[in-house]
DNA sequence: TATATCATCGACTCAATAGTCATTTTCACT
DNA sequence: AGTGAAAATGACTATTGAGTCGATGATATA
């Protein structure tokens, strides 16, 4: 299974350089060290590997804004910008990934890939929306959607800064999520008092709401979201919350390393299962978490 | 020479639809009603007509906004939304060039392409930098590469929403045009009441500079806006500019529309050659905006 | 009508590459 | 060592489509 890991990879590197069309099955193959015939026993076509990678990286990037969303411990202000900022770290590092995503090209042939974005757009304008209302509340309603629409294009630009500029640390991920989170503090509190109208509507925006759950609520897609989600809920159900949510949140900052160290993590996880409430929950997230240790 | 733009308006058409790569010269051909062979005599490569099809688009959107730049009689406010707007209505009009320019895809093959986009990114930057300098003076100097990104990536953005919808009208442009110079002017306002710290600097933004006038004027790149410019600085030159101004700005106004009405234009050309300061100037506008007229 | 010039045509070449499959290699277990 | 299943290989097929080129037709001029 690892090999299939180191395929993406490679064909992600290869992508993000020559773009889809111009890079061959062959060259995939010749860049993982296999042959083309067995690239085909890992992926049946090229569109197919070409849509497992976009299911791969988009979960791992999207991921972390979703996990730090769940601690309710920093204030929304301070939380938004945290999960810009997670998020921009995750661009920084799949760096490749995200170039290839810029390029957009292909998008359009692929059904499943058209559904594949189409949920991501909806996830980004739920988790967007939810944070709107933990702002301001439910005033903010006639005016989410250009604020929505203002954050997510905002949010799109500088990624996309982040990621033609070759050299490293440019732009500090923590600055520019507090920045993006100013400045749409600003267009939002305009709104607020009243000086702004707004232009868009839910009838405007139909195509990118469309997949957003019903409720307008920030859903978890994935086993591995569910795990936090619950462990989190758990957690906010014991007396001394506050001394398990550093524990988790400690494990949730090392999992976003580039390489968790796994001792820190299995002992963190033991501090948490000492909790009779919580070690089901916590169990569960550990697997999901932790590779598969032999014995 | 008109079937050469009737070969671009049939590629643009296709390739928006399905993409480059999957629109083959056996198709645009098909789809001219002319053979390959002859599609061979007016471009000698896809690329080749690829590449025409962004320097006779990209052109046509841009210019309208240069045009109105033009007239000083707009307050800049004013004037800078009604820049957005021109090209708003620019978009909507040439809305499968806009659709074809928004799947990016091929961008990076051709070097010719490259220094295109380039250069036409450096136009636009120009552009937004003369605006917020008459806006808010030299004092936008610091903020400006941070307002100039924002500006741009919500052009960008709305650009995309006008595009992907299919029913006209949704937005319109005069009302985007003043949102947005709102939205940037609540930012702008912000930075220079020293409330946020900017994020960009001009290091950062070399990528996007470049090709910018040293001087950071909005310079002219084609004959047409040339002629336009000529025109408009001798005006500025007479006594009674007003009345001048007035008539070449119905010209601009007339010219946007997707089927002048040359007549009109005709008569404008004459008012304006009657003086003779103007009627030099005028002359060579009017050959560059009229169709070449048989006898 | 004859001839020269120019535009148009479409059958053809040729390179690229997605996907297949018979053969070979590897390896676990006797 | 021997055996058989599973994994890996790369030569092969089939298709697509960019670009070519000699043949054909149209237009103008003498």
């Amino acid at each position: 299974m690892d090999k299939k890991k180191a395929i993406l990879e490679a064909a992600v590197e290869l992508i993000a350089e020559k773009g889809y069309t111009h890079t061959s099955m062959q060259q995939i193959a010749d860049s993982v060290g296999i042959s083309k015939g067995s690239l085909y026993s890992y992926f049946p076509s090229k569109e197919d590997l070409f849509v497992s990678i976009y299911e791969h990286y988009q979960q791992l990037v999207f991921e972390r804004a979703f996990v730090v969303g769940l601690d309710h411990n920093l204030p929304p202000y301070e939380r938004f910008a945290k999960q810009f900022q997670v998020q921009f770290e995750g661009v920084l590092e799949y760096k490749s990934y995200m170039r290839m995503h810029m390029r957009s090209e292909s998008a359009q042939n692929s059904e499943k890939l058209k559904g594949l974005g189409h949920r991501m757009r909806g996830r980004l304008f739920s988790w967007m929306e939810q944070n709107l209302i933990d702002l301001y509340g439910e005033d903010i309603g006639p005016y989410k959607w250009d604020l929505m629409w203002m954050t997510q294009s905002i949010y799109t630009s500088y990624t996309g800064l982040m990621t033609s500029s070759e050299d490293e640390d440019q732009i500090s991920p923590q600055e520019l999520g507090k920045h993006i989170v100013r400045q749409v503090d600003i267009l939002a509190n305009d709104f607020l008092s009243g000086k702004s109208t707004p232009l868009l509507d839910e009838e405007m925006m139909r195509p990118f709401s469309v997949g957003m759950d019903q409720a307008g609520a920030f859903t978890s897609f994935e086993k591995r979201e569910k795990a936090w989600e619950a462990l989190y809920k758990s957690i906010h159900e014991l007396n001394n919350s506050q001394y398990y949510i550093a524990i988790t949140d400690r494990i949730s900052e090392e999992s976003r390393k580039s390489k968790p160290d796994e001792i820190v993590m299995k002992g963190l996880f033991h501090l948490l299962k000492e909790e009779e409430m919580l070690e089901a929950k916590a169990h569960i997230l550990e697997q999901q978490i932790l590779p598969e240790t032999k014995h």
